[in-house]
DNA sequence: TGCCAGGCCGGGT
DNA sequence: ACCCGGCATGGC
């Protein structure tokens, strides 16, 4: 069987192996990770859940309970600690009151009417949305983040000015639709923007994408 | 030391 | 339908 993005695929694999995101927790961490992670450094999301975790607040009852106060404080080290205080609760109670606070109940909801039920939450944009569902729901949804569009671009596969729901697009028509593969690619797509499509820097040479490429046009220097 | 990190919201054009 | 300022900590 041959799809589109399998030699890319197949490239990043062997560069980087598999990066198996979010493995062995519970699906409800793995939510609240996708929120506290939003313009956020990973390492800093640990912290913050660790406290959590640390607290025995790692949970929809006790998110949803427990004093604003105290539950910013917990996440401080996630950054914009208040605001995401906030997002936690408006999930956290969203989940208890629709699907009695379990991600399991919530899995078993169609994909796309799922996607429009997350996206109707405050503090709940697209990326946050495609990572819950793929990551925690396991629903076919492909991530878009930042480093997913720079890649992207720098690679001559889209333009800059492309939307989110494109680029996603983009991604799933030339996937084959396989939970596992949508979860790699994401991931490897993170770390090979990570170390060679950096912001304004040009596209390093050494990036392992760059023997299978077709050159489809010419690499766009580092407008995003 | 400034710049950046796995975005999103609300108000303004 | 876009555009932008604000949000905040920790690492390099």
């Amino acid at each position: 069987m041959e799809w589109p993005m399998k030699q890319v695929y197949e490239k990043l694999l062997q560069h980087f192996g598999p990066q198996h995101w979010w493995p062995g927790q519970s699906p409800f961490e793995v939510a609240v990770g996708a929120i506290l992670t939003q313009n956020t450094n990973w390492r800093n999301v640990e912290r913050a859940i660790g406290n959590l975790k640390a607290a025995g607040k790692l949970g929809p009852k006790a998110i949803a309970s427990t004093p604003i106060e105290q539950l910013s404080e917990l996440i401080r080290p996630a950054g914009y600690y208040r605001q995401k205080a906030k997002r936690l609760q408006n999930f956290a109670r969203w989940l208890l009151q629709r699907y009695e606070g379990s991600i399991e109940r919530m899995a078993e909801q169609d994909c796309q009417q799922l996607r429009e039920e997350l996206l109707a939450l405050s503090g709940i944009g697209p990326e946050t949305a495609d990572s819950i569902l793929l990551y925690a729901a396991g629903k076919l949804s492909f991530v878009v983040d930042a480093y997913t569009l720079r890649v992207a671009v720098r690679h001559g596969w889209v333009e800059p000015e492309v939307s989110y729901e494109e680029l996603k697009q983009y991604f799933e028509e030339r996937l084959p639709a396989e939970l596992d593969i949508y979860n790699e690619m994401h991931a490897l797509l993170v770390q090979v923007g990570k170390q060679f499509c950096q912001r304004r820097r040009p596209l390093c040479d050494s990036c392992p994408l760059r023997p299978v490429l077709p050159a489809t046009g010419p690499y766009e220097p580092w407008s995003e």
